[in-house]
RNA sequence: GCCGGUGUGGCGGAAUUGGCAGACGCGCCAGACUUAAAAUCUGGUGGGGGAAACCUCGUACCGGUUCGAUCCCGGUCACCGGCACCA
């Protein structure tokens, strides 16, 4: 045929043809099994596609296409989290409205997505700034709302000193602002709430069932962070009682001083007993001035004040202690206040000494003179009444049943995770569809009046005390409150990014329904997805997040699993070669480079004294001021959709990151063109080549089995090495039939071409996957290694399933196997069925 | 500090989890085609030794278990990611 691979023409011809016939569309309520894979939808970026992109989307459309092609139902969407920050601030800069950059954004993405060949269902797209979408998002904070789940505290903000801004906690970037870099303090503001800490223990438990890699699970798990132990109060001679929480109440009886945060507040009800308040007022302020950049800054050194005038007295020694306040312990974790038991904790150790406290040991296995002792494994009690003798483990049950009996204390569980901050001083953002009224306080919008949309204004520039941009807008802020009619204003704050992407995934199901976010049927038929894929940077935020606002709506009835995501895997980022590194300088480069600075060390030296100790990295993240960024419309147009394809799932470890090598896409670009050439020459029959045969029925069964582990890298080398044994052997149309459907989900615009020039019928991306016969994949003879003491000398070959007799004998009349058993004997042979053979050998007697 | 991960040729990476280390690809070397180059095709390619058959070393480092260790155990080092005073 001598047909050219144009990949271009073919590309953009099958890419039409596909959608015109509508291979890709998802039907709800199919008899057939349904299957729904998932990736994060973009934000759509003014930068368009990154070369980051394909990767995650490549590998679940070869997911969703091999799964097409076995016989699913399959939903795989896509759409677009087009609010946030960069928009916003585009708008800004270039006066712009934010709808028409996204408008504009969102085109430039859905081009650059189509360009790829996704078999993405195109008419579900959602995008989260759309009213009929944010209409939802807005029902669903309602419905929080009503249960008590949304709620306004005071809280402090990030606030950047220079820009007189509050800024998203991703904008705070260690400690200082993103954008021009000076200090962040924190600034007291009312802010929205959720009550994802209620669902903490939900959130913990149900990961158990999931399929989710274990590196997400522990992640999570350690982020919600459950800890065990007890909650005592101490009463005070302020005739009050300071309640703290311990994990380590068996240590009660060393507890020789307590600390309390600078902000708790029953500082308050002690202010007439302290004797040395403006001190401990100096400490508050100090306290509350510093950034978290300081705090943690200066988290080594201790600092703290004695309070003067109020002591606690510890419940079992009857003691009377001391009490500090001290910015080493949290007011939002726990009761805020720490009994200190300097013998058994490291940073009540380090306190102690600091402002030379007693530091009794109650727990014997260390020094607590040298250092904290803290093993709970091997400790036991000591100097502690009747916990005297009892292991750590046993001393708690026994000093919790006590302390209940006593009325002192119980046993409590606490958390790490916090309740969510929803609030943002933003524009771009759904409003939070709530009003104020001086006499009813908060009241919901009804729910007939969704969605409450953005209005029009002139300017987004945030404003100079705080306020959302909206703020400004009397017209929009003014309005009447929907219980008693009264005046009363809508709330300006809007919601933050992560929420439009908290239930996207169930809008997919029923992109257009206007009675609901989605009808209990279609979320019964779609539910849950099977597979999402995801990176390891929203673990903490939106998966979380979303599992949260899902269990919601599990509880109030909207869908019907507790868990949206069966199963979760994540991808390794593309890095990129760094050109500042010496070991990626041309040869050019780096031969003049070592001329000027007269030698290689010297050259590197200097290049590190040039840029930095970056330089020393020769693989780095892809950014824009290092010039490495890889733009795929490039490669595109260089070498086609299935080279790109082809390459960004071969680089490597789909879950490692892997460098981008310009030269290394050619490999992949050379292994297209010799299937396109093995086209060329193969024979008409149908029937798989005798000589290839056990080789087609392994790739099948590799291939296969590799898409399903994420090993993608591995399916295509399996491949090319098919494709390498089908020129040596020579192929036939029965051997490209299997191998243009094995190909197919990684390059799927070659397959359909080469598919339609050999004659085959219909498309081949709607082809039934290949099977493989597990007897055909067996070759009749296999070569074995044949080991003396254990080292490999030579290999025999012999039919497969041979009997060690059988081996032993070809073995044995191996010429070398024979000079090495001169003069010694065989005392023992090791046999691995179809592998080896090990002699163990000794000097005849 | 705590949690998790990684370490294999010049490079990206394989190795059915205790059984022939380096699949597949890049790069490089040689040859074919070409006036030449590119492209393509064929062969070679971990280090050291040897003309060769072959010998020998080799999966970050040290030690152990085993007939046999990239894989298991103990220790050390380096790098990457997350959390970070969470009582």
């Amino acid at each position: 045929m001598e047909l050219k691979y144009e990949f271009e023409r073919i590309e953009k011809k099958w890419q039409q043809r596909w959608e015109q016939a509508g291979c890709y569309k998802a039907e709800t309520g199919s008899d057939k099994p349904k299957y729904f894979a998932l990736v994060e939808f973009p934000y759509p970026s003014g930068d368009g596609l990154h070369v980051g992109h394909p990767r995650p989307y490549t590998a679940l459309d070869i997911v969703a296409r091999k799964r097409r092609m076995q016989g699913y139902n399959v939903l795989f969407p896509i759409g677009f989290d087009a609010f946030g920050l960069p928009t916003e601030n585009y708008a800004i800069k270039h006066h712009m409205h934010p709808v028409a950059v996204t408008e504009r954004n969102i085109a430039h993405f859905t081009e650059q997505l189509k360009m790829l060949g996704y078999s993405f269902d195109w008419d579900r797209v959602v995008d989260t700034t759309d009213p009929d979408y944010y209409k939802w998002t807005q029902w669903i904070f309602l419905q929080f709302f009503k249960k008590g789940l949304a709620y306004k505290a005071s809280m402090p903000v990030n606030w950047c000193t220079s820009c007189k801004v509050v800024l998203a906690n991703e904008e705070v970037v260690d400690g200082v602002c993103e954008r021009c870099g000076a200090p962040v303090v924190k600034k007291e503001k009312s802010q929205w709430m959720l009550a994802i800490t209620k669902y903490a223990q939900r959130l913990l438990d149900d990961l158990d069932e999931l399929d989710f890699i274990e590196r997400v699970k522990i992640q999570q798990r350690n982020w919600i962070g459950r800890s065990t132990g007890a909650e005592v109060d101490f009463a005070t001679t302020a005739g009050d009682a300071l309640r703290v929480f311990t994990t380590r109440p068996d240590t009660l009886f060393g507890a020789t001083y307590m600390v309390i945060s600078p902000e708790h507040a029953i500082l308050k009800d002690w202010e007439g007993k302290l004797t040395n308040l403006d001190e401990v007022r100096a400490y508050q302020a100090e306290a509350a001035r510093k950034s978290d950049f300081e705090r943690t800054e200066l988290q080594k050194d201790k600092t703290g004040v004695c309070l003067q005038g109020v002591r606690a007295v510890n419940p079992v020694t009857g003691q009377e202690i001391p009490i500090f306040i001290s910015d080493y312990v949290l007011a939002t974790y726990g009761t805020g206040a720490i009994m200190a038991v300097p013998g058994h904790d490291t940073r009540d150790w380090e306190f102690a000494r600091k402002f030379g406290l007693p530091i009794v040991e109650v727990v014997k296995g260390g020094n607590v003179e040298e250092a904290a002792f803290t093993d709970c494994e091997t400790g036991i009690l000591v100097n502690s009444g009747f916990l005297d003798g009892m292991p750590v483990e046993e001393a708690k049950k026994a000093i919790t049943a006590w302390l209940t009996e006593q009325g002192l204390g119980q046993e409590k569980v606490n958390f790490k995770l916090r309740d969510w901050v929803f609030s943002r001083q933003r524009y771009w953002g759904e409003p939070i569809p709530i009003v104020h009224c001086d006499k009813c306080g908060w009241v919901p919008l009804p729910e007939d009046q969704l969605p409450l949309r953005l209005p029009d204004v002139e300017s987004y520039e945030p404003t100079d005390n705080g306020e959302s941009p909206l703020a400004y807008m009397t017209d929009w802020v003014n309005t009447t409150c929907p219980k008693c009619g009264g005046p009363a204003q809508h709330e300006t704050d809007t919601m933050p990014n992560w929420a439009g992407s908290s239930w996207y995934f169930l809008r997919y199901m029923d992109p257009n329904n206007d009675k609901a976010l989605v009808s209990p049927e279609a979320a019964a038929y779609w539910s849950p997805v099977d597979w999402y894929n995801g990176g390891m940077e929203h673990t903490t935020l939106h998966l979380l997040y979303s599992r949260f606002w899902h269990k919601f709506l599990y509880d109030i009835g909207v869908v019907p699993t507790k868990e949206p995501y069966q199963k979760r895997t994540s991808h390794g980022m593309i890095l990129g070669l760094n050109p500042r590194n010496f070991a990626n300088l041309s040869p050019e480069e780096q031969a003049e480079l070592v001329r000027t600075c007269g030698s290689e060390k010297a050259a590197r030296r200097y290049l590190v004294e040039k840029y930095g100790e970056m330089a020393e990295h020769p693989i780095v993240k892809m950014s824009k001021s290092l010039g490495n960024v890889v733009n795929p419309d490039d490669v595109v147009r260089t070498y086609g959709a299935d080279t790109l394809r082809t390459y960004i799932m071969f680089l490597g470890d789909f879950e490692k990151a892997a460098p981008w090598q310009d030269n290394a896409v050619k490999g992949c670009k050379r292994f297209l063109d010799r299937v396109w050439n093995l086209a060329d020459s193969c024979t008409d029959s149908p029937e798989l080549t005798p000589a290839n045969e056990s080789a087609v029925h392994k790739t099948i069964r590799k291939v296969g089995a590799d898409i399903e582990e994420m090993k993608f890298n591995t399916a295509i080398a399996a491949m090319m090495s098919l494709v390498n044994d089908l020129y040596a052997n020579g192929a036939s149309k029965g051997d490209m039939g299997v191998l243009l459907r094995l190909l197919s989900p990684f390059a799927p615009h070659i397959a359909e071409e080469l598919w339609e020039i050999l004659g085959f019928e219909g498309f081949c991306c709607l082809q039934s996957w290949p099977e493989y016969d597990e007897s055909k994949t067996v070759d009749a003879e296999v070569e074995m290694a044949v080991q003396v003491q254990g080292k490999l000398k030579t290999t025999v070959k012999v039919p497969v399933d041979s009997p060690e007799e059988t081996i032993l004998e070809a073995v044995l009349a191996d010429g070398k196997i024979q000079r090495l058993m001169e003069g010694k004997e065989i005392v023992k042979t090791i046999h691995v069925k179809n592998k080896l053979v090990n002699l163990i050998l000794k000097p005849k007697a």
